[in-house]
DNA sequence: GTATAATTCAAACGACCGTTTTAATTGTGA
DNA sequence: TCACAATTAAAACGGTCGTTTGAATTATAC
């Protein structure tokens, strides 16, 4: 009898046929085209060239082949976000633009660049319940993290605006991965571009408080 | 026999059942939550209060009813978004806070406020290919109208650099407005603030080019 | 009141959903 | 080679999906 949980998962790796990487990898695809409810269990299972079976075998649940898709691309950038935060932090002269650059490099350059990126995307709009838990679980530690960092940057700045501004970033950051070449703009620049603009548009938002702050008393 | 499709919707707003309100009320408050494919037809029509088969009469489809309720919440905001812009140009004096203003404002303060404006984060977020040419439709020429206002102000930037830029701010736009006080944030500030907020952060990404600009050969 | 159109309703359509069971197959160590 | 665990496969589980049908009901016009 088998262990029939997900627990077990990284028993065989030495396996030839791979079924796991093959569900893990069609997944991730699915889901970035269509999210979580978009993507159904036959689409996977036939994308991977496996029975449908094998998602419950290996991964207990459509949610825990989901979890196990995220845990593998996003917590590695993470990873490298906090490494990163943490030798910014040791030269002892953080800037605003070491700290939203090593927020923002994990994201555009790593192995598997483009399914990482626009899997990042996708999870940050994702509307289904299932990604909740997953998304705070693995993205509140390191957010609050970058956002103390930014606030010991501007110490006159008000903490809660420098987590507003924090989440304009996040924002701008996950609408650009989330489509690789279309809509609004004609065509996609190139990846280094791309990082580069968003870098230097997010500095921008950081630098002084508020900016000239007409009145708001507008016109209905 | 009844007409059988979408075209005649507005025929009678005089009945006093108003089942056609009730199924876009509905309609939309799923599709904020849980995006075309997580919100079911059998979900609407109980939400409603309405026969399941109300909404292929009055509607025509799933996709259909989607359509009218989205047209009946963005189309306001954008036509309320070129009338400002056209003021602005009719000043002869537009600065970027002005052209920005004009395009943020009409998400944030209308009839309905939040249900329009979640509504406006999850469709430019929703994976669905049903929205897409919906989206291009309703979107693609106020953006490029608002594009070439911005362009008009910074004749030195170049034309990309400013269309990304602007997708930055449509990408902080859709992201605020997407989840109403969670995540990120520990508790989401006023309408007013937000809005204040993200307005000037947006002006700040777009005042001069370059900051800085280090050399982006980086650590890998 | 009666004909006629508009609307609502219960019920069912076939298709697909995620999951589970059971048996067959494969790999592994003794 | 033989037990035995790990993995794969076919098939079916009950349930929900979006949509359609045809009759019942309601409103409108003459």
């Amino acid at each position: 009898m088998s262990l029939n949980s997900a627990q077990k998962s990284r028993k065989s790796q030495c396996k030839t046929s791979d079924t796991q990487g093959r569900l893990l990898n069609a997944a991730e695809a699915l889901f970035i085209d269509a999210g979580y409810a978009g993507m159904s269990a036959r689409a996977i299972a036939d994308k991977a060239g496996v029975n449908i079976a094998a998602m419950g075998y290996h991964f207990g649940s459509k949610q825990g082949l989901l979890e196990a898709v995220l845990i593998r691309r996003i917590a590695p950038i993470n990873t490298s976000r906090r490494l990163r935060l943490q030798a910014v932090r040791e030269r002892r002269a953080e800037s605003i633009r070491d700290i939203l650059h090593a927020f923002l490099w994990p994201v555009f350059f790593n192995e598997h660049e483009a399914p990482a990126r626009r899997l990042m995307g996708r999870v940050m709009t994702e509307p289904a319940e299932v990604v909740e838990p997953l998304l705070s679980l693995v993205f509140s530690d390191v957010i609050e993290q970058f956002v103390l960092a930014v606030a010991a940057c501007f110490p006159k700045q008000d903490r809660g605006l420098i987590a507003q501004k924090f989440s304009f970033v996040v924002g701008a950051l996950s609408f650009t991965v989330l489509r690789p070449s279309e809509r609004l703009l004609g065509s996609a620049p190139p990846t280094e571009v791309s990082f580069e603009r968003l870098l230097n548009f997010s500095i921008d938002g950081f630098l002084e408080g508020p900016s000239v702050s007409v009145n708001s008393k507008d016109i209905p």
